[in-house]
DNA sequence: GTCGTTTCTGTTAGCGGTAACATCAAAGGG
DNA sequence: CCCTTTGATGTTACCGCTAACAGAAACGAC
């Protein structure tokens, strides 16, 4: 009973590792990085060692001795609600994982604003920076960081660019599926609320809403509105479309947020949602399942993407030197279309 | 010209600040720590070098010296959208600096599944816990952690607790502060939704509204309602009080999602906003200024609150072994008024 | 003037890891 | 059979900072 006694301080060092599993704290250190050079059975001992006694490395001491190993800055600014949370906890945990120091500064979407807060990150001495929507695509931002000689991931840009790593769904892929969905209900006139312009992911989506209407079988209809992935311009949007002489009878929101607006602008018409109107949104941010009827949208892994980001630096750091890593990545990462109750069968009355 | 020499590494260090003010190491990590017994000049000297030299204390170094300073859990659910970042990036900055290292960890709200995270988090080293909303009056979550002898603070709860250390603002008061703004708008007939019952913060603005409603002068009529803290149940207890024969010509709603739902369903019945209905929220979450009109609220300095609590808990750690920290602290913050375009004059007619 | 005291400041050691090099055994090569 | 070569591990030193203690002035008091 007196045995997996690690009491108060729930410190297990990697020493304790090494002793139990009977090698030097350098070997536990490599196994716990994946470095190559250890023996299988070696592995093993050490990592059931690992297990046995719940050791987890002091992310402080890893960043500590491997030199600033790793400094991530992110940068954000307001991107809609719940974002930035599930953002922040996916990039917390990868943090925490590879040991990197997460260094996060907040900025206003404007160019000046963007230079300012990157030289900041600079200066507190980020070797990497995370850019979440909409900064993934800032001339302003991504030039300054040029200068500063610091790796780059933009997450969620619709589009992949040779000056930075991404990681980002395929949006053009994920608007064809939803479109489909929306076909498959039977709906023929359908809506759909652009997004912001000054983000790729807005013509990524458009198009693959168009590309799948021009290919409906029977012949459907496609209602297009400008919006700028607010509430508010959503609101505005599904307000010209209902007012249309042939009102669409499904509306397909770029973002969770308008398509908010869009069952706004629905009940203030009276429209029952889904009976009369069916609204679906993109991102499945958590405005989706703050409103009612819950919305029907696609759910990116942003937690996953944050993530995937942390890790894409913590990696090209740590390589410095030896492969100048001058080839960006581009990890895409699956979405899923997640059915809620704002979508139903077409009304039958044509 | 071999003067300001910091070049690649980002990395000024205590030593160079030491050597630029002609003292040693100790001396500046004690000015940078406010440490006493250090004479005022020298504090002066030392404060100069860091300012020209820029220098920032390497929160890995800091964290890994002063003996696990502190590992901090972080128990979060799904509070409402947005609070959660803000609350993230607070306590993040607070983490950078005390040099505590943070491990958050996600849980349903229910006891079941706070008492597992709960675990983890002990098992993960922590040795203090926030608990946000709703977390802090949670009868499984705070005697897990007594039994643990982990020190707790609670964030955003109604009343103070022996239990546990508490940050949070006065919501009495600033529910009485917005009830008196509605009334100085000239409205006599308030709605009131109030939160969910498991929260005091509700029963608190409960209070604050109904003593200064029976205050008035000239009297007032208050419509009271229950609510979830939901968007949903907003929007239902907004119907109710709309549908009545006398309906209010302003509603008071415990926090931004269930104004939200009231902006609805006010939009449902044709009211205009501020027009004929003035809708108040609390909170000042990102839902206030992502609806249409943007929501009067009370704002919570949530990320303030959120730091307020990482420095408790970190000084407390840093203080154990000697005065016993028995006594919890209960800090409370200040909040403001926010008015913006959803409340108006109340309608003339009468 | 000598000896506490008090008040400031410097030294030493070590937090938990890891880079870089040293070591040592087994494997080939001639 | 000796000498590389290779692969698997251990050693040493140090990352940047801070406890804890040691030392050095400054100041009275006797």
């Amino acid at each position: 009973m007196a045995d997996s006694r690690k009491d108060r301080k729930g410190a297990v060092t990697i020493h304790d590792v090494a002793r139990r599993a009977g090698v030097s704290p350098m070997t536990v250190s490599r196994v716990m990085n994946e470095a190559p050079g250890v023996k299988d059975a070696t592995r093993k001992t050490v990592q059931d060692a690992v297990e046995a006694l719940g050791y987890a490395p002091n992310a402080a001491a890893r960043s500590l001795a491997r030199q600033g190993g790793g400094r991530i800055g992110l940068l954000y600014s307001n991107p809609s609600a719940g974002y930035l949370s599930e953002f922040l906890v996916g990039a917390l945990d990868g943090a925490q994982k590879t040991g990197a120091l997460l260094l996060i500064e907040k900025c206003d979407p404007n160019p000046e604003s963007e230079r300012a807060a990157v030289g900041r990150l600079i200066a507190g001495g980020a070797s990497g920076v995370i850019l979440p929507p909409p900064h993934g695509e800032s001339y302003a931002a991504l030039s300054e960081l040029k200068d500063g000689e610091v790796a780059v991931v933009a997450v969620a840009a619709g589009r992949f660019r040779s000056d930075a790593s991404a990681v980002r769904i395929d949006d053009f892929a994920a608007a064809a599926e939803m479109t489909r969905h929306l076909l498959e209900l039977g709906h023929r006139r359908i809506g759909f609320i652009k997004g912001a312009s000054n983000q790729t992911a807005s013509a990524e989506r458009l198009l693959g809403f168009e590309t799948e209407m021009r290919a409906a079988e029977p012949a459907a209809t496609a209602l297009i509105e400008a919006g700028e992935f607010t509430y508010r311009s959503g609101l505005e949007a599904a307000e010209r479309l209902l007012s249309a002489r042939r009102p669409p009878t499904a509306i397909f929101a770029s973002n969770d947020d308008m398509a908010a607006g869009v069952l706004t602008a629905a009940h203030r018409k009276g429209l029952d949602v889904p009976g009369a109107l069916t609204v679906v949104g993109f991102d499945d941010t958590s405005i989706a399942t703050a409103v009612w009827p819950e919305l029907t949208t696609v759910r990116q892994p942003v937690a996953e993407m944050a993530e995937a980001a942390v890790r894409i630096l913590s990696d090209d750091i740590r390589g410095r030197g030896q492969a100048r890593s001058d080839a960006p990545v581009d990890r895409l990462v699956t979405h899923t279309l997640v059915v809620r109750d704002s979508c139903g069968p077409a009304p039958t009355a044509d």
